[in-house]
DNA sequence: CAGTCGACGTA
DNA sequence: CGTACGTCGACTGG
């Protein structure tokens, strides 16, 4: 293997690496005042820098393409042909990622007619020969065949450019079972799409390595063709061509002329004013501050020894120390006993619960190991039930585990992963690690086979609990007012109420969900009989792609609306199919359906209930966009109601032995009051005022007779075109929905405004100020941020617009109703009832209520719910109570 | 075996 | 061409 003592050459292709980074990040996350973006230049040099301190190099180059055109161009025009458009965000970022590395001191080079990786290639073979270790860093596969005794390849994973994986000669063995300089002759038989070159039909990775293998090379694969069975022989002496082709274009040129030698390239001294100034204008602190200390670590040797570890940890990691005993409430006396000053708490999950817990101040982080029963952490123990500040990452899950282990958390001040969530509702991820890149700029050391620098031990909790620290303060910084009360006010305090949700679950009853099934099981079984008989033969019910067959080749119906797979075999399609062109397959299938999917449901309910005889779903407080909560594992959040049996799934739902009933208390159009109060519209206002049924009442307006005269169908229009307001439908939505003519549709709408003109001022301001502002935000300023309202494409951009009016609505309606959720529970715990909340479905709440409490209970319920927010109409509530859920229904 | 799609349950 | 979710089975592609 190289030596350790030999000087190390670092060369990347900046712009595969770039393009990368690019797709990595989150382009809307990385934009400067100025509106430019930054995500790729910032992915970059980050992932630079760690290159920087882990491998220490001492002579260092980035190469660019300088277009997308070269000599092989030339010779195979469609070379990369299929690669599509640059997006617009990309452009732009190239020549500012260019400036940054030559203010850290950093050649970039460029040759006309020549690709980045020929560049790479040249220098590789250059320092091999000057006797330098090279590690080569590009996104390209064909680099693999530069990988040799003294050249490593860095490739990044799928997830991005923070994880490289490390190709050495073996890796590429274990990985490809050839030698790296093969490399490009199987690629040459394969085929590589992403530079549009087609290899030998019906020949993949195993059947080229094999023949490599076999034959030794491709020319003798190629002068043995005659020797190859199969059709695939017969393909490869018919194409050969293209794998000649291909393997012309697939080699890299190791003998560019070029302006500098490896000698030259050795580091040099970072231009901190340079990079000042235009990080400034890129607006990365955090990277600033890396660079920076980069420079200072380096000064004017950059060979310097030891200015990797430097730069190493970020400024201020503290060493974690382990502690028990006296040590431990000594470190709680001196860094948590103070309320002003919040600590990060992290907990260490094992298979069994808590093992550990990390906790850290500004400059000391300390391990506790923990086990069940330890009777010796008095001062802990204390201090995780005291109002001490803590704040944490993903505190429910943490208040959970704590509390499974008899340990009580309160003073929860901060949560990163929620706070997260109010900055960005939509992000996808919110690992830690990935806050910590996103919001700090650091890398947050995880444990990973494939990573750069393989950890050798998981990091601490200790750490990821400093690191949490940091990050709350941060996420503080970056939140506005609105959303910072949102957190401490709303959020925070719910994380208790819904980890004790979790904790104590439903009842179920198990013996009415296992004859539901079996009922179930036999009537679907039935109906597929009967389905079978009437197409004359099986075919698997619950396969669209045979109902496809059946339907529109067998049957030969008109085909219904087209999917990305075919057409569509759903319900509304199924009824349509069935007025155009009966038959009593379809029927039957349709009730097929209904039952396995029914069945299904309540298989998965039974499966989740615990010993302990109750189903524990798990609230995710970050689970959406407009700040309602989701439901998972199991989802209780659908469960039917509208069908017949829904009922009786929902009779299974009951109380506890200790408990006297279950008591189900929900909003009555509480989104349609919100709509009402936010628009300010005098009618709809006077309508909830008026106490009538609201559909009667607008219903009454519209078509110009009296409530009394509103007949059933004129209410289900008035109803539909209500709903539908909140969520941005059209004209063609309603009609379709009510199966009415769009004229009738539109004249509907149209009186509807016109007596309510008010909403539709509201619905039109909502948009133009989020288009505006570039986020909506909720009558307790919650804020949702969106991009799309400026897109030039109109299928994003009207989406956008949809959304953005109802998030407001939707956003409000959830604030009410967790406002709801903590006065009902302050209030049973300050009156210290029994009752509990177990369940919330949006605009529902379900209480198990003690023997004794029904009375106080109803009245906290109501009182709290209706109470939650004051509108300029009332928040109606109604009360049920019974046995069940179903029987408390009303 | 993981990821995607169609379908469908809820507010 | 109506918002917000989660979950299932079938299918696809590695």
């Amino acid at each position: 293997m190289s030596d350790e003592t030999k000087p190390t050459l670092l060369v990347i292709d900046g712009h595969s690496l770039a393009f990368r980074a690019f797709y990595a990040l989150p382009v809307d996350s990385f934009v400067n005042r100025e509106g430019q973006h930054t995500n790729a230049i910032h992915g970059f040099i980050s992932m630079l820098l760690s290159l920087l301190k882990n491998e220490k190099p001492t002579h260092l180059a980035v190469a660019f393409d300088i277009s997308r055109f070269s000599f092989r161009t030339r010779e195979y025009p469609e070379y990369k042909g299929t690669r599509s458009e640059t997006p617009v965000e990309f452009v732009g970022q190239i020549p500012l990622l260019q400036e940054a590395l030559h203010a850290m001191g950093i050649t970039t080079i460029t040759k006309e007619d020549f690709e980045a990786d020929d560049i790479l290639a040249t220098l590789a073979v250059r320092g091999r020969d000057d006797g330098y270790r090279v590690l080569v860093v590009s996104g390209d596969r064909d680099a693999i065949q530069m990988v040799n005794d003294d050249v490593t390849l860095l490739y990044p994973s799928a997830r991005g450019v923070s994880e490289l994986t490390r190709y050495d000669r073996d890796k590429v063995f274990e990985r490809y079972g050839i030698e790296p300089h093969q490399y490009p002759e199987i690629a040459a038989l394969v085929g590589e799409t992403s530079d549009n070159l087609i290899g030998i039909d019906k020949v993949g990775e195993k059947t080229a390595v094999k023949w490599i293998n076999q034959f030794g090379s491709l020319d003798e694969v190629i002068a043995h063709a005659d020797e190859i069975k199969g059709v695939v022989g017969g393909n490869l002496r018919e194409q050969k061509e293209r794998a000649m082709r291909n393997r012309r274009l697939n080699r890299l040129v190791t003998d560019v002329e070029l302006p500098v030698a490896p000698r030259d390239l050795e580091r040099r001294a970072v231009d901190a004013e340079a990079v000042r100034e235009l990080f400034d204008k890129l607006q990365f602190r955090t990277l600033l501050e890396r660079v920076l200390t980069l420079a200072d670590a380096s000064g004017a040797t950059p060979d310097a020894a030891g200015e990797g570890a430097v730069v190493a940890a970020p400024a201020g990691l503290p060493v974690v120390r382990t502690l028990v005993d006296e040590e431990l409430a000594f470190w709680l006396r001196k860094h948590a006993s103070d309320p002003a000053s919040p600590v990060g708490l992290s907990v260490e999950y094992g298979a069994e619960g808590v093992v550990g817990l990390g906790i850290s101040s500004h400059d000391e982080s300390a391990y506790v190991p923990w086990a069940t029963g330890r009777g010796d952490y008095v001062a802990l123990e204390a201090w995780l039930d005291a109002d001490s500040p803590k704040v944490l990452h993903d505190a429910k899950r943490a208040y959970k585990a704590l509390s499974k282990a008899g340990l009580a958390l309160t003073g929860i001040a901060g949560d990163t992963r929620v706070a997260a969530w109010l900055l960005r509702p939509g992000r996808t991820s919110f690992a830690l690690t990935d806050l910590v890149y996103e919001q700090l700029g650091e890398t947050l050391p995880v444990a990973d086979p494939n990573q750069l620098v393989p950890a050798d031990e998981q990091v601490s909790v200790a750490t990821e609990a400093w690191y949490t620290l940091r990050l709350a303060e941060s996420f503080h910084e970056s939140l506005d007012e609105g959303s910072r009360t949102v957190l401490t006010d709303l959020e925070l305090p719910l994380v208790p109420v819904l980890g004790d949700m979790e904790l104590t679950g439903v009842a179920a009853d198990h013996p009415v969900l296992a004859e539901l099934s079996t009922r179930l099981g036999e009537t679907a079984a039935g109906l597929a009989t009967d389905a079978f008989a009437e197409i004359g033969r099986e075919v698997n019910l619950g396969s669209p792609k045979q109902l496809q067959e059946v339907l529109f080749e067998q049957l030969e119906m008109p085909r219904t609306r087209a999917t990305k797979t075919g057409y569509s075999t759903d319900a509304a399609s199924l009824a349509d199919l069935q007025e155009k062109h009966p038959h009593p397959f379809l029927g039957l299938l349709l009730q097929h359906r209904d039952a396995t999917k029914l069945r299904q449901i309540i298989d998965t309910l039974d499966k989740s209930i615990a010993d302990d005889g109750r189903i524990h779903t798990t609230y995710d407080q970050t689970g959406t966009t407009t700040g309602r909560i989701s439901s998972v594992d199991p989802n209780l959040q659908n469960i039917p109601v509208k069908a017949a049996v829904g009922r009786e799934i929902r009779a299974a739902f009951v109380h506890g032995p200790e408990y006297e009933t279950l008591l189900t208390a929900d909003y009555s159009q509480i989104e349609m009051r919100i709509m009402a109060h936010l628009s300010g519209d005098a009618g709809l206002i006077e309508a909830f005022n008026a106490g009538e049924d609201l559909h009667r009442f607008v219903g009454a307006r519209i078509f110009g007779v009296e409530p009394a005269d509103v007949s059933p169908a004129m209410r289900t229009k008035v109803k539909a075109m209500s709903y539908g307001l909140a969520y941005g439908l059209s004209a063609f939505g309603l009609s379709k929905q009510l199966r009415i003519e769009s004229s009738e549709a539109k004249q509907l709408m149209t009186d509807y405004f016109e007596r309510f003109g008010a909403v539709r001022e509201y619905l039109r301001n909502v948009v133009e100020k989020a288009r505006e502002d570039g986020y909506t935000e909720t009558i307790f300023g919650r804020r949702r941020p969106f991009a799309d309202l400026k897109s030039p494409n109109r299928v994003l951009r009207e989406n956008a617009e949809r959304a953005a009016l109802n998030a407001p609505i939707q956003g409000s309606a959830a604030d009410i109703m967790k406002r709801a959720m903590l006065g009902v529970r302050s209030e049973l715990d300050e009156r210290e009832m029994a009752s509990r909340v177990l369940l919330q479905v949006h605009d529902e709440m379900i209480v198990e209520v003690a023997p004794g409490e029904v009375d106080d209970v109803r009245d906290i319920v109501s009182r709290r719910m209706s109470g939650a927010a004051e509108l300029r109409v009332p928040l109606d509530v109604s009360v049920g109570l019974g046995g069940s859920w179903d029987a408390a229904a009303h």
